[in-house]
DNA sequence: ATCCCGAGGG
DNA sequence: CCCTCTGGAT
């Protein structure tokens, strides 16, 4: 098997192994989903989904939350973490897509990159959720799972994007990038993995899937 | 007590 | 490259 034939069966294997698994919240507008998106960095989506009815119904248009007072942002953002640099993120998002991109969020990568709060990361799934793209989203969970799976070697999320959208086929990157992710939570950890119980045991070169198991990065 | 689903700045 | 920013999860 190549790479391109393991990662379609890696995709495979983790689709019927993570069947609930979402887009991610669910927000009815590009602003809604891209300002949740800011706020989701280094937090539980239920925190983020406990903040935004209450954020939305203030700031329901960008150029509400773009004129808003950072206090109040700060107050209902606060169990997110990071709160008063979220705060002030968001706010400057707002204003940003009020003042250079029309009231609408952009499509281009270096577009949604100048966007307070938006890095790679968090702009990969905008595209991917807002804009249907494939979409490879590059974060310390998939960095870790497809260095041990062998489709990448290293830690450069751009080498890494590049690289795997080479060896996925371009209309699985998005489940693809969903499923490592779950899997990098729930079985394929920084510490202690669950190599015994992984469903990607077969398909994996990693030590600590080898039936031999010796352990260790 | 320790780790962490990022981003920005020095 | 390394530090900081925070609260929640484990």
């Amino acid at each position: 098997m190549n790479k391109t034939e393991r990662a379609v069966a890696v995709t495979r294997a983790l689709c019927a192994e993570y069947p609930d698994r979402r887009p991610l919240l669910t927000y009815s507008s590009p602003f809604e989903l891209t300002i949740a998106v800011i706020l989701s960095a280094q937090t539980t989506d239920a925190q983020v989904n406990r903040v935004t009815p209450e954020l939305f119904a203030r700031y329901p248009r960008p150029s509400d939350l773009a004129v808003a007072a950072p206090p109040d942002v700060e107050a209902i953002v606060h169990s997110t973490g990071f709160y008063r640099t979220k705060a002030r993120n968001i706010i400057a998002a707002a204003r940003a897509i009020v003042d250079r991109f029309g009231g609408g969020v952009p499509r281009a990568m270096e577009d949604l990159v100048t966007i307070p709060g938006m890095g790679r990361k968090s702009a990969n799934v905008i595209r991917g959720v807002v804009y249907g793209e494939p979409s490879v989203v590059v974060d310390t969970h998939l960095t870790r799972v497809t260095n041990r799976l062998g489709f990448v070697s290293g830690k450069n999320p751009v080498a890494i994007e590049h690289a795997l959208r080479a060896i996925v086929p371009s209309e699985m990157q998005t489940d693809f990038s969903m499923g490592v992710n779950l899997h990098g939570r729930a079985c394929c950890t920084a510490r202690n993995p669950a190599c015994d119980r992984c469903v990607l045991r077969s398909l994996c070169p990693w030590p600590g899937a080898q039936p031999d198991g010796s352990s260790s990065e």
